[in-house]
DNA sequence: CATTTATAGTGAACCTGTTAGTTAATTCGC
DNA sequence: GCGAATTAACTAACAGGTTCACTATAAATG
């Protein structure tokens, strides 16, 4: 019972993780509805939001490391929600597009996915969320 | 590219997720020297903390689910940095136990750990940590 | 009591995280 | 230009995350 450290209640990637579990909590089961991971789901709305991606950039983009996304690209690609394309010049790169089924899952779960956000909204206050996002921010780049 | 939520960038469970690796990312290499998981080292600090628990009190502190921390706790017993017993009086449970090698290896990383969390601080000012620690506990309960 | 209901831990299946290593294509240095 | 270093994507192997189901024990209900 000894003290080397702060308590984890106090410890800032314990509390991060804490955090982030309160929130795919409410989120998950519409994801699983539609037998989405969050990854996946990650994948989509990222792709809709910036459109076409190198898998690099949009690994990035999702906090997702490349032998994950490889594996999560071929399970989307099966399922007709993204398409590949090679890359004009370095043929070492692709494209990864979003298909139409794709965009029209995203737009079938949108609705569910923001009510929760502005439930959020309400209960904490944007100012606070804005402050919060920027303290994330920030952090991500320590 | 249509625009059905807020951008990545400020969504919530994404900005915590990249903040947490942003972290881990530092402390990461010193539990690998130990062949620690990150997952195994809060289960070590947290019996550290807090003394004997059973599996599913100690998962909770760890945030790690129970079927997750069963194999954890084998992996651990094998190495002998952790011990059972079982519940005097509920014999459904058990009481998980650090072991003095656990103890030492925590007393070896941890001036490696407090280390980075003094430079978090240094470059992130004390007053802000509090007030971010305090937004990721209030969140924790949404 | 007997039966139902709840809880503690485990097992299984599938996906993801992480590290390391592979292959092919590109870029850099000379 | 040519070999060396770098980069993009993939594969492999093992640990962890998540859900579901199962067993054993305990508690609640009648």
């Amino acid at each position: 019972m000894s003290k080397f450290f702060a308590k984890t209640e106090e410890s800032l990637p314990i509390m991060l993780l804490r955090a982030r579990e309160a929130l795919m909590k409410r989120i998950r089961p519409y994801l699983t509805e539609h037998e989405l991971s969050e990854q996946q789901w990650r994948v989509l709305r990222v792709l809709d939001e910036v459109g076409p991606l190198e898998p690099t950039e949009l690994g990035e983009r999702c906090v997702v490391l490349t032998p994950s996304l490889t594996r999560i690209l071929a399970i989307l690609e099966k399922r007709a929600m993204i398409r590949r394309e090679r890359h004009p010049t370095d043929k070492r790169k692709q494209i990864i597009h979003l298909t139409k089924a794709g965009q029209d899952l995203i737009a079938i779960i949108a609705p569910e996915a923001r009510k929760i956000y502005e439930e959020l909204e309400e209960a904490f206050g944007k100012p606070q969320l804005i402050n919060l996002l920027n303290k994330l921010s920030k952090l991500s780049e320590f």
